[in-house]
DNA sequence: ATGGCCTAAATCTTAGGA
């Protein structure tokens, strides 16, 4: 089973490109973060085309999530307890083929000290209210998408470049590390643990020319799911393509429960 | 030279991203 996660950057502005890359890899299930749309506009027909169910969490102009399955999403749930003023469209999670699936797009939190960066932290809290649950539940579980988190050194290209950024800074890898702490798995680590592979680089300044990336999406397997492990790659090309999204998508394969 | 972008929405610029 083939789980993918990708920063889309517009869903409108991108659907060529993402319906192209649905052909090619053929993922079961895709979180798409950063659709910039609201449920109405966006553009289910191409999709389902493929074969994909479909289940947005969208808003006007900025952030949303979505589900792409092969396979039925039964037990939707959008948002996360615990800030009911909080309406930003950034957590996605639902059952698929026996598994929980989390697609989250964690708020960027720049600039660091400020409200925006509170509420990172604040976002960060509830989404550790919601792994405690997850892990306490022992049910194959993949959390996956755009975490706005450097989590070391080497998931930089210059690590000297983000030292006081939200992205890197102590506050949110202690925030990261606790979930890590909790018992998940982080899968690109596990699988390839000094490789230096990004997942996002900057429009600006020939970021990808250089390969100035950082890795910043992150798959997150809760102990059951992280047994069954198998692969677990970056599509960097993607970035190198004709109007391409500043992330790349990130994906892992698992065993088939027996 | 120490810059260089992109999307969506509402205009002919701005907010937000990372």
């Amino acid at each position: 089973m083939k789980i993918a996660s990708f920063n889309i950057n517009g869903i409108r502005a991108r659907i060529a490109t993402l319906l192209r890359w649905l052909s090619e890899t053929k993922p079961d299930v895709v979180i798409l973060q950063e659709i910039k749309s609201t449920d109405e506009t966006f553009p289910k027909n191409e999709i389902e085309q493929l074969g994909y169910n479909i289940q947005t969490h969208g808003q006007k102009s900025f952030n949303g999530v979505a589900i792409l399955s092969l396979f039925s999403i039964e037990d939707l749930k959008t948002g996360l307890d615990g800030d009911p003023e909080d309406l930003q469209a950034r957590w996605i999670e639902a059952e698929i083929n026996t598994l929980r699936i989390c697609g989250l797009y964690l708020p960027n939190g720049n600039p660091c000290p400020g409200p925006k960066f509170d509420y990172k932290i604040e976002w960060m809290n509830r989404f550790y209210q919601r792994a405690v649950d997850i892990i306490n539940s022992e049910q194959p579980t993949v959390i996956l998408g755009d975490f706005n988190v450097i989590p070391q050194r080497e998931d930089a290209a210059d690590p000297e470049l983000w030292t006081n950024d939200a992205l890197y800074c102590y506050e949110t890898r202690s925030q990261f590390r606790k979930l890590i702490n909790l018992g998940f798995t982080d899968a690109l680590r596990a699988l390839h643990p000094t490789e230096k592979v990004f997942t996002f680089w900057d429009y600006q300044k020939g970021s990808w020319q250089k390969n100035n990336g950082i890795r910043i999406d992150h798959i997150l397997l809760s102990p059951q799911a992280s047994d069954r492990l198998k692969s677990c790659q970056i599509d960097s090309y993607m970035r190198g393509e004709d109007r391409p999204s500043d992330h790349a998508p990130i994906w892992i394969e698992l065993n088939t429960d027996h």
